[in-house]
DNA sequence: TTTTAGCACTCTCTGCCAGAGAGTGCTAAA
DNA sequence: TTTAGCACTCTCTGGCAGAGAGTGCTAAAA
């Protein structure tokens, strides 16, 4: 990547922040007018000119103005806007609509996904933490007719799942409390493996059980995430690449099918390190799908213990300057909240 | 409203299901040759113009063909396709997919929404059954770091909720089991107001941790729906009616303000028996959002115990014949597997 | 050497117009 | 009661001209 000077920096980051707003190919005249710069706009034409050839900018045909390609995208967000920091106000709101929602972990993701969009101006989506090692909490099993058990799991973190399972016959609540109290302080804190490794139950329906655990506790550590939470859709949907292109109304399929958006945040998940935003412009050639869109992604929570991810979806021109120091902030904020529900049990 | 000849009803059915397909107005002359009817083109002007006398059909302008209106879909609705049954093998393949989901409750209701996505080729939402009276099934503390304490409440029914709360004072994960484990042999069962009625407990911590389930049990039966599960929006927004007009655009706004959605709910399912399926055309006058759409909505569930709702949105001119008895058929089912988990506990 | 004014050129966008096409309503005959 | 024939209406499409916005180049100014 060549050197840009200051002035060419300048002018790029004013073309993507214009661009950014009026989706419009910016012109020399246009900018030199609306920014007061103190250069002319044949100045202007001429660096314009220069960006252009080093790949920074494009015309959509010959007499148009210029849109920063995605190349353009990734120099202003490494160079122009990746140190720049949620202005305290900001921060303030988020984290005192947190503050009031503190007691409702189920509020968590929801609260954030919406405060992401809202800032954001674009789609959000927020995975809800999610143990890659799944440690044995609570069993609980609750009989309903007949042979029918409903198994409620809790895992150490929080996560809860749900289960029907038919019996061969029927059985009493009273034997299946009984099974679960054993269960339970058999498994307590004990990861997967460690459950496997135990000596077979000599009881029937205590077997029977286990394994069902074992096999919820295992597809828990096969998923990438938990639940996905989103917001914003129409935020997105309303602007004009997705009114007019078919390609960029593609992407809204990303919302939809499970396993698109598992896949791409598996792969980014990969080489995310907590805190650190990753940013994905016009799908970076692997996605066809996200051709005329941008990600902006960050992972939360502890390694090791229970992750997640958040990010926001929106057209290429996305507000970088809003949208990353708002995804980083809220990262840290959630891993905050995570680390407070797993602290304490991990000495437990 | 006016009687229709035998041949008027034809007539009007053919129109209805020809621009479901086309999404055009239908011509008198495309209606005959399509459908190789045994009258002339100018017959069915003639009844065309009757029709849209009556205010079943309208021209969008002079020399167009006709589309129907809102009564026209209404009368189509009412009297041609309201006792239609699902075929057959519609209904083997999707009770087929439930059986091999059966085991895994929480896979019910995207499944279920899923498939009224893909059968209707329109938006779907689907409620989790929520029970309009809690009842206390079971209680866990888990402590996390110091005052953190993670409290998970499991209703009959099988609703569980999640919250964290703040002690005045650290507390130890033995005291807390043995606090959870009096107040389910005390509590189990119970519904909020019996729960509220019973002696005020001794024990600071166990007292706290009661108005907090109290809390939980009333916030959750304020609440009008459980979860809302959200599947086929893609196949709504390409259609032309999203594309070119900003009004049915507005209608996807439904999908994310939950606010909305509720109120939307609620007020169908005031007049809503279990079983029957209300199909909502244009919004028939209340819902501004929904000019251009149409809802068809079930209740499913044990009406007094625990019940949700299900349906389907799209544009006004979605395929009635294809998405009311779809619907209908997954109320039934899943008002089946609601009763399998609630059945049992109710003489516990 | 860098910046700027001037200018010719290019491309899109808008409005206008004419002709084709689709559909209607009416009238009169079958 | 149904249907063929016909005049009429309205939209849609393509072509065309003019306006507008923006560029690149050249030559003068700083």
């Amino acid at each position: 990547m060549a050197e840009l000077t200051e002035r060419q920096r300048l002018i790029l980051a004013l073309i993507v922040r214009d661009y950014t707003e009026t989706a419009q190919p910016v012109g020399s005249a246009r900018l030199a007018e609306r920014y007061r710069l103190d250069f002319s706009p044949a100045t202007i034409r001429n660096e314009m000119a220069a960006l252009t050839e080093m790949g920074y900018l494009r015309q959509p045909h010959t007499s148009a103005g210029r849109v920063p390609t995605e190349e353009g995208y990734r120099y202003f967000v490494t160079h122009v806007v990746y140190q720049t920091d949620l202005p305290d106000s900001a921060r303030h709101t988020i984290s005192h609509q947190f503050y009031q929602a503190r007691q409702d972990v189920e509020q968590w993701m929801p609260l954030a996904a919406s405060i992401l969009a809202r800032q954001s101006r674009a789609a959000s989506l927020v995975t809800a933490p999610h143990a890659e090692r799944a440690r044995y909490k609570h069993l609980e099993l609750i009989s309903t007719q007949g042979r029918q058990v409903l198994m409620v799991l809790v895992l150490v973190g929080g996560e809860v799942s749900q289960q029907i399972l038919t019996l061969a016959e029927p059985v009493s609540q009273e034997r299946l409390s009984a099974a679960a109290l054993r269960l339970n302080q058999l498994c307590v804190s004990k990861t997967t493996e460690e459950i496997a490794a135990l000596p077979t139950r000599s009881d029937a329906l205590e077997k029977d059980i286990l394994t069902l655990v074992l096999q919820d506790m295992s597809r828990g550590e096969q998923r990438v995430s938990g639940e996905i939470y989103l917001d914003g859709l129409t935020n997105v949907l309303s602007q004009p690449e997705f009114l007019e292109s078919d390609e960029a109304r593609q992407a809204v399929r990303l919302f939809e099918e499970r396993s698109l958006l598992q896949d791409l945040l598996a792969r980014t998940m990969s080489n995310a390190d907590v805190g650190g935003v990753q940013v994905l412009i016009g799908g970076e050639g692997k996605w066809e799908e996200l051709k005329q869109c941008s990600v902006v992604l960050a992972r939360y929570g502890i390694p090791g213990h229970a992750t997640g991810m958040l990010g926001v979806f929106g057209p290429m021109r996305m507000s970088y300057t809003r949208t990353i120091p708002t995804v980083r902030f809220m990262a840290d904020l959630l891993s905050g909240l995570v680390s407070e529900i797993i602290d304490g049990e991990e000495n437990e």
